[in-house]
This record gives C-alpha cells, structure tokens and sequence, in this order.
DNA sequence: ATGTAACGAGACACCGTGACTTGTAAAGCC
DNA sequence: GGCTTTACAAGTCACGGTGTCTCGTTACAT
C-alpha cells in the first residue's frame, strides 16, 4: 500500500516511520472527507489538520486517492465472511447487512465513488482500487455459492446485481442501503436459484 | 439547464446568444474527456479549444459538471421507450440494448461518474443530476410495467438492480455492458415475475 | 559518536479558478 | 441612422492547491 518498500525485509537503517503521523493523516483524511466532501478535500488540507510535513504525506502515497484507499482497507478489514453457521441464507443476510451499514457510513460512499472517478486517470490507483473491488465481489460470492450451486445465470452477474443496486442507490440516494435492502435482495436471490 | 432566464418569454434585446460558440463548446468538452477522462478537463481548456472566450462559458454554465450534463442530455433525448409493438418483452430487450449500448459508449459513464462525485459538494449540480438519473429510470420503469405488474420485490429495487448491475461494471470493467448483459438481465427479469 | 533516513516547516514555480476589464459585434428601438 | 443593450474574444488579476525542493531536527542502529 506504501510506496518504497513496505516492512519488507526490515529495513533498519535510519529514522524509522513514524506510526503516529501515519495515523494522524489517516484519521484526517477521514475526517475532512466527512465534513466537506471527497473532492473537497487537499493533500494540503489533510498535512495541516494532521499537523503533519506535506512531504510526510507524499513520501508515503502518491495521491490522494492512494491515502483514502488505505483508509478504507483498514475499515473494509473487518467485513469479511461469517463462519458458517449451517445455515448459509442466514449468514448471507448477516454478510449482506454487515456489508450495506459498511458501505452507507460516511464517508465510505463518497470516498470510493471519488477515488473510482480519480482513478479513470490514474492507472496505479485503478489497480489498486479494483482489488479492493474484488475483494469485496469475491466474498459476496463465496457466500452465495455457500447458498446453492443452480443459479438461473453467473454468479458473477448476480454479484453485479446485489451490489450494483446497492452503488446505485448510494450514488443517487433515492432508496435505503440497509435491512431493507437486504430484505428485498433476499428475496430476489430466493427467485434466481440458490438450490443445492 | 442554462443560468440566467432560458429561452422563457423570448428575451428580445441586446446580442443574441451564439449557438455556434455553445455548440463548440458542448463538443469541446464532449472530445476532451474522450481524450484526457472527465477529471482532467478544465473550463479553460474547454473554452481553448472550443476557441472562446472562458466568460462565454462562465455566463451560461456555473461549473465544468453543468457543461457536462447539458451535453449528456443532448445524447441521451434520443433515447427513449420504443412504441410499444405488442411484445413488451422485445421492446424491453430493445431499450436495454440501447441503453447499454450508450452508457457504453466513450465519454459517458465516466462523464456521469465525475459529475456524480462533483455533485457530492454542489447542491445545484445535484439536483439537475438527479433530474437526469429519473428520467433514466422512469423510462425503464414503465418498461417494465408493460412485462407484468406481478413482481417478487418492489419495481423500483427491480431497477436498481438492472441499472446497479450496468453501473457497477463501467465503474469497474470487469464485465461487458452490452447484449450480453442484456441476455441475462432478461433471464433474471422472467424469474422475479412479470406475469400479467 | 557517527551514519542514515524520517520528521515538521516552509519556499518555489506552475496551473486552474472565478471575477474583472477592454474593445468589438449583433440585435431591437427610436 | 444613431442609441441602447447584451454577447462576444481576449486578456488581467489574486487566490489556492500541486508537487518538488531545501532547511534544521530527531530517532534509531552500529
């Protein structure tokens, strides 16, 4: 996620990073994200309010895209799979809610749809963002496959569906990313196979 | 979709608005993001290249995202419901095909990307963008009421579905969006009901 | 103690913004 | 025809963010 070479091989030679400037710049990108708006916010902006070098900040991302992808994956780590309880529909609907309170606290939304604009000019950032995609789209359907194997088209069709609904409300807000939805989207999922 | 009184009562002295200089620069921004991806075009270049004055777009567009919306409702006026032939579901797989296909089309979904991240932090932008999404969806709505009026879930998660499924994979590319999408989407739609 | 590299702070040239000014062009009104 | 009004191309200006650079300082290893 870092540019030189991250905590490979130990590097120990020098003043080593410092953990608590990477924080602070972290929780300030955040922050200012939520109080004015992805696009809104500077690498300028994000240095000063972690009372923080800018070259502290480019030393260690590249853009500003690259310190909200950071941001996200530390907050996107702890939404994976539930352990399988037995009954796959029932860890679907807990992944699924998991994943849509995930996706509509501020400011993971605007973020993600403010690096996702960033990144159609910046292929560096493109890759990594889309890892983070698959990741996200692979669980999904980890879960799904755990639901049944006769689905009426791909599964991967399928994932674009559920989380293509849910991008699409987060980006126009004309319907609610939650229980609701999980609700809705189970009963599709219900429709679309899912025997086993 | 202009500021200061469009077209209304006919507005009758001093210098008429150019329509030679707004279609330049309707078309120069249009090449721009083809060319460069909607982040990186600014209103100076689009006056430059459009070769005019940058006032001349200040006057009638408050911001880069209005010029944009203004060119992306030119291409989407002509996409609308076929007349309906008897076979609601030909016709739904012809509008989907073409609205695929344009949503497809360079610069568009990363023209309609950018303007929804610069909406995140312009109320006016919002607004007018939103007015544009609707339409999209009423279209596909009514659509979809000519198939059946017996659906699973809500008509409006139906769309969300179809339209997030199309969104998802241009905000991402790990999917075509074209016929066959259009395929599956179609296969899905006969499962979730549509009976009349 | 010495070497190395990260740190906070700030300077710099560059570019786009958005408001402004200037002189000119194209329309309706008298 | 002259007068008024508004749009036009071109250019200016202060402002703010970018990304690079240079300072002097600080932390850790040898």
């Amino acid at each position: 996620m870092t540019s030189p070479d991250p905590e490979a091989a130990g590097r120990a030679v020098g003043r080593p990073r410092s953990d608590s400037a990477r924080r602070a710049i972290l929780d300030a990108a955040t922050s200012l994200a939520i109080r004015d708006g992805y696009a809104a916010v500077t690498i300028k902006g994000i240095a000063e309010t972690a009372g923080v070098g800018r070259q502290t900040v480019y030393r260690w991302w590249p853009t500003r895209g690259a310190v909200f992808l950071e941001a996200l994956g530390e907050v996107g780590a702890g939404l994976g799979l539930p352990e399988p309880t037995g009954d796959p529909w029932a860890d679907l609907r807990d992944f699924l809610d998991r994943s849509f309170a995930l996706a509509a606290k501020p400011p993971v939304a605007g973020v993600l749809l403010g690096v996702t604009a960033d990144s159609v000019a910046d292929a560096d950032l493109d890759r990594t963002r889309r890892a983070y995609i698959a990741t996200r789209r692979a669980l999904l359907r980890t879960a799904l496959e755990r639901c049944g194997s006769d689905w009426v088209v791909s599964l991967d069709t399928v994932v674009d569906m559920v989380y293509g609904a849910m991008w699409y409300r987060l980006m126009n807000e004309h319907g609610p990313v939650g229980p609701e939805l999980t609700a809705e989207v189970l009963i599709v999922l219900d429709s679309l196979g899912g025997r086993r």
